[in-house]
DNA sequence: GGAGGACATTGATTGAAATCAAGTGGGCGC
DNA sequence: GCGCCCACTTGATTTCAATCAATGTCCTCC
């Protein structure tokens, strides 16, 4: 758990800042938290927190990512979450941390400790209900996930999992999500794996065969490209159709 | 949608008061919910309400029990949440249902137009601290279910649906926990698949063979007892110590 | 009391993904 | 440049759960 402290960047200039859990605070508000936090980054493959383990902080992620994992008794691992740069860490009010957190790439995050940041929610109505907000949007992520999982094929999953990094990469590009587009995977086929419920070999298969269909190219192991979004959601098993109101 | 209007019951009497989100909630409080509270009753097998559906209202289950479920174009289906008294419905800030409502059991729901309980959420921080709480818990809950979903087998998947039932049921009834009990399945083999990610044949079969070997007893298809807690525990391939801070 | 239907069990077979087992290929250190 | 390691691919086989197909068992309603 060996760290470096960063320089603490003004949070005027966090490129989060309007999509963290702080999204919602005014100015003063803003120089509270800024009293309180501090930088930390890890190593792509070091270990955040384990499991059970105390933890006194909780933190925004500014860049890179880090994966939420649980594990079975005899080591079967299943990825429950995915922490991207304006994900928050940590629960209020639970001192120990209820997952495996593992860096993937570098990660810097943005720290509070639990005890002030605990109390800034008690009086700072705007750091509650923006974390509500993202809470929920959590919950619904993880509830697809458990369809994902319950229900698809391995196919399936492959391809909602690239469709879900493509547009998410798109997003912070800032591009319109144009027809074809490219990303490079952030993820090692066996967290692919974890996180699909799946084995790194069916991950390696199915991603071979839309390569073999032309659904997908590949540039080396981890650089997609991809011709025909709609092919390519054609292949996740969701409703085509956006789902607005009548 | 037909429904019945029933008689408003006072908050101070309400079975669920303690655990729903009104729990933190001070009298003076109470008192400007009970204004914009009204109760609902569904039949057992009534949607509640389809996904993409306008819904108007948020509301605290109060008796009976509904399952959240989400499908898949060509009809799979995945459960991705049971919602049991106290637990609450809707989100604010969200004019549509995310998902499919539906009631499994005869189910009465204390409702609040979506609009004055928004406006309540931003007056009364007891009520969104409560939600927010309640939230984390759901989230937590969901990714315990991602990690059943993607890694477990069938005979464990089994064995902890009976876990959660049977320890929801012990708390209850406000039994302590013995190493034997018993209780209701309140759910049909369906949707005990469509909850586990499973087929009904393979749910009956998983259950007759804990049956065979003695973890489990039946009386009727839906009364199970458990002669042995821990027996059934270690069916679950989850960790069997708590979990306790080193 | 019997017909009909919903819910459940059980059996036979198939099939998708896991497992077991070699390889391949590229990057890195020496 | 060589070898090694790691991430990944591919192949052969097994296995667990899905699928297809009968029954069985209540329960309700005439």
């Amino acid at each position: 758990m060996q760290d470096i402290e960063l320089t603490t960047v003004d949070c005027a200039d966090c490129p989060i800042r309007h999509r963290a859990v702080c999204a919602r605070c005014e100015t003063d508000e803003l120089e509270l938290l800024e009293e309180i936090k501090y930088y930390r980054t890890f190593e792509a493959g070091q270990t955040i927190a384990w499991t059970g383990d105390r933890l006194d902080f909780v933190a925004t992620v500014v860049n890179g990512i880090a994966t939420l994992s649980q594990t079975l008794e005899d080591g079967r691992t299943q990825m429950v979450g995915l922490l991207l740069p304006s994900d928050f860490m940590g629960r209020p009010g639970r001192e120990m941390a209820s997952y495996d957190v593992t860096a993937t790439t570098e990660v810097t995050m943005c720290c509070f400790r639990r005890r002030p940041f605990e109390e800034l929610m008690r009086t700072t109505p705007h750091i509650a209900q923006r974390l509500l907000e993202m809470t929920l949007d959590e919950l619904d992520a993880a509830r697809e996930w458990m369809l994902l999982l319950g229900r698809k094929t391995a196919r399936e999953k492959i391809a909602s999992l690239l469709t879900i990094i493509a547009r998410r990469d798109a997003s912070l590009k800032l591009d319109k999500v144009e027809n074809s587009l490219e990303f490079d995977l952030p993820l090692t086929r066996e967290a692919m794996a974890d996180y699909l419920g799946l084995t790194l070999e069916t991950v390696s298969r199915q991603v071979s065969a839309l390569k073999r269909e032309g659904v997908i190219e590949l540039a080396g192991k981890r650089h997609i490209s991809v011709p025909d979004f709609d092919r390519l959601l054609l292949e996740t098993g969701d409703d085509t159709d956006g789902g607005l109101p009548v």
